[in-house]
DNA sequence: GACCACGGTCTAGAATATCGGAAATGATCA
DNA sequence: TGATCATTTCCGATATTCTAGACCGTGGTC
């Protein structure tokens, strides 16, 4: 019977979506819980079939199977469903088995004691900066980015030292594909200044910034660096725009380098 | 209407594995990720294969689709893999959005600043009590638990106050079922006189232990209750045994106390 | 250099998850 | 109460994913 075999490759599905193989469930899957994430909030079922454009059994199908590992939960205020305890579970143990994050969340924390500030440790993730540790200062300052949210390098001064290892041409790339206005509109656009502000930054040590990503409020960043001297993270103060007198100025600057240092050394 | 339906019951499918319906890879991606969690490090290929019996193409398959989302990475030191870091970034949005983990995230920051020892924050998680937030003291005692990981509800005060409001009836089968020796030996392991403490606990309004779960220290819980007085979580200081004077065992009773009514009423 | 053990990829046939549609359930409202 | 709409489950046919096992490269050992 075989012998009738259609070798062509049989993308009888139309449905071209995006370069992926392997299993297609799994990824559906995985697209439940992004479209969950950014949302932000909870998600019914029809949006899940008209956003990802799974046929509606299947997405029951889906909804069922992470609903019994507990992967998505019905959200506790309202209707609709949102990502459930056991990834929170999971993102501790990540949490707890990187270095970066476990001895850094210490630090973090030492520094927000230190400082009374608003306190950030962000990586880059695919370009962008992410925020990975947040400790919330006194003052009670709103800040647009949480833990795990991601924003343009040009945003904020711990986005530059991550960069600032890159070369010049991979660093214009990165920078022309990524750079966005702030909402504060107060972000440097300018591919040579920017790469100017990032080389000195990286030359002192250190990268400051007013207002760009916050209204009314300054930050200060340092590098945190691996054995081989590259910048692996950035731990920044973000403070209030009031509080930026020269003296406290230059204590936070001393604080945060300090920081970053010992959780440089922590890291070998 | 169809004239011919063929109503019959259908279940030709050998189906021996366990209970399971729905998608075969999405759950086997979940086993994956779950046999990571439960092993707290990095995994192999080969591990993996050989624990969840996953045919070696498909186990290889699975692996590159979660690769290429970030849900597993490679890790950092040494070979295998853990979860990645799309997880915690996921771990974090529900953190962010269930009530009380966000707002309990400020109580326990307080309640730790106020007394200066560890406090946690535990739920009851299938049966067992599961630290769901965690931050250390100054004192840097050594806790077996870690946030993500359960244990009996008898090793613990906070505990006592999860399953305080189950009737009779269900408390002893759920004691039955999963109590277990601690490590340092001195958990109760008697079913009648575990809840005569649990109702007491209750009735008083906090519980307290020692040596139960950790040596040489001891432990004051309260309860969080929801609107209708529900207890469904519970707030609670792990202190070293020598610092627990009768003075200091007050104060922490009443800074214990209040956090846990702050955080409740918050809640609603 | 030959051999083996191992981590990983590839392929064609077998088994299963997927899909459209229909039926059931449940919520809303006149 | 019944009609209407939205949500969820059920069903069989079949295309897709899974599986077993061959295959490949690499590194270690004698």
């Amino acid at each position: 019977m075989a012998s009738e075999r259609p070798r062509k490759r049989k993308p009888a599905r139309v449905q071209e979506d995006e370069g992926g193989e392997g299993s297609r469930s799994v990824r559906r899957a995985m697209d439940i819980l992004s479209l969950m994430l950014a949302r932000g909030g909870p998600v019914t079922v029809a949006q899940i079939i008209a956003e990802l454009g799974i046929p509606k059994s299947t997405a029951y199908e889906l909804v069922r199977t992470l609903g019994e590992a507990d992967y998505i939960a019905p959200s506790s205020r309202g209707a609709g469903l949102f990502i459930g305890r056991r990834l929170y579970e999971l993102g501790m143990a990540y949490r707890n088995n990187v270095d970066l994050l476990r001895d850094g969340a210490h630090v973090v924390e030492e520094l927000r004691d230190e400082t009374g500030e608003t306190v950030q440790l962000s990586v880059l993730d695919n370009q962008l900066m992410m925020v990975v540790l947040k400790e919330e200062g006194r003052g009670h300052l709103r800040i647009i980015s949480n833990v795990g949210t991601r924003v343009p390098v040009n945003w904020a001064a711990a986005g530059r030292l991550l960069v600032s290892d890159l070369p010049d041409e991979d660093l214009t790339r990165l920078l022309k594909a990524t750079i966005r206005q702030s909402p504060t509109g107060k972000a440097i656009m300018n591919v040579a200044k920017l790469i100017a502000q990032i080389r000195k930054a990286r030359r002192i040590g250190y990268a400051t910034e007013l207002n760009e990503a916050n209204a009314h409020a300054g930050c200060i960043a340092a590098p945190i660096v691996d054995a081989s001297g590259h910048c692996i993270a950035a731990i920044s103060v973000v403070v209030p725009e009031q509080r930026l007198t020269k003296p406290h100025r230059d204590r936070l600057l001393a604080s945060v380098t300090a920081a970053a240092e010992r959780l440089s050394r922590r890291l070998g």
